[in-house]
DNA sequence: TGGTATATTATACACCTGTTTAAAACAAGG
DNA sequence: CCTTGTTTTAAACAGGTGTATAATATACCA
């Protein structure tokens, strides 16, 4: 019954995190998928409506749930570190993830960061902002002004977004050669977590909350 | 004569700078530039050759000229740290400018990096390459370690960049509200700057050169 | 087994894509 | 004037696009 429709789902989810909404063909996606071109109209509606259907599954079962808790059990500032490094890197491998689901959600995001589809606000409220309020409050933790607190998140979220957001074709042209791409992405990540350990310091505040 | 070949190529940058060139249509193009379907084709060869003829000009009279020579008149720390400033927020407007060819070379720089052409790799050589080789210079004047300074260029580089490549309909999510565009890019480039005046200290070496 | 609802198929529709062609308009020099 | 070379035009080409339709196949329950 609904084994066509998973197989088309699963076509149209890799090819338009791939290439886009617009770049990808309805055929392409039933010769992909192996099932008639009106399959999709029966039963998505139409092509918009697969997409919907790709994005709304795609962000339900969010992926980034682990990433919206890590400041849960912060405590001192050794467990804030370890927090931030966390987040830091766990942003940094689902961005760039190449397998599953997290490197779906990683394609599609791209794809509405750069071109934006009229399912894009639903991927900012459930995925983006989740995930970038988590970092919030583990910043504000260590930066009082909040002007401030934007920046650093804006700094760290730029410098981890850079990399999913070009092409892959780009990345061995500004990579040292002989640097593996994973080991110098987890570099760059770890430069980061540099920054902000450098940058800022916890300080426990019994104030909120 | 090359009035109409003119009007074409106007049309072709601003459309090509806005939505790459797979998005674009020739009929669009003309339509834009008033003139017949067919003069694309005979004045350019073809779609690409428009593109390419756009690229070309786009980035013979480089956009970035001036991006390039910063670290010439470098001699002390003050004038280094000058150097870095203008760099940093050359680039930083270069890449959101609004108007002039400025635009149409960020839009044009937007498609290649996120949905590269066969013209990609001229754009890389002709202007990413030289204008990061810069900053890389003044960042050499500070940091030792080779593979260092690469993840300083490459934290800039992405910080800016991400401006560049985020859809302009993304930025005010990401924005504190009250706060002007401009004036928060300024504020975040500022960022970046004070980061790496904190990462780095400028030190004369005599060594090489 | 027959009947009904659901699922799938081949085909066609209207429109858009880049490109081509042959005819027309134009320029300028003899 | 006519001729020659260049530019522009309208029309058509072959192929691709999303979507609709009517006919078939399949499932499942009475």
């Amino acid at each position: 019954m609904d084994a066509t429709k998973e197989s088309i789902m699963a076509a149209a989810m890799r090819l338009f995190a791939e290439k886009g909404l617009k770049l990808v063909t309805v055929r392409e996606i039933c010769k992909a998928a192996k099932v008639n071109v009106a399959l999709v109209n029966y039963h998505f509606r139409n092509k918009n409506g697969l997409y919907q259907a790709c994005v709304e599954r795609l962000f339900h079962d969010s992926t980034g749930e682990e990433l919206c808790a890590l400041d849960a059990d912060v405590t001192d500032a050794r467990s804030w570190r370890t927090a931030v490094r966390d987040w830091i890197f766990g942003v940094s491998r689902a961005l760039r993830a190449t397998r599953g689901g997290a490197a779906l959600a990683a394609g599609f995001f791209r794809q509405e960061m750069v071109n934006p589809s009229p399912m894009c606000d639903l991927v900012r409220e459930r995925y983006f902002i989740p995930v970038r309020e988590c970092l919030l409050r583990l910043i504000a933790m260590a930066v009082e002004d909040v002007h401030e607190q934007r920046r650093w998140i804006e700094s760290v979220w730029s410098q981890l977004c850079a990399y999913a957001l070009a092409d892959a074709s780009w990345h061995p042209h500004f990579r040292p050669k002989n640097a593996k791409a994973d080991e110098w992405a987890d570099s760059i990540a770890d430069f980061v977590y540099r920054q902000v350990m450098v940058g800022m310091k916890y300080r426990a505040k019994r104030s909120a909350r």
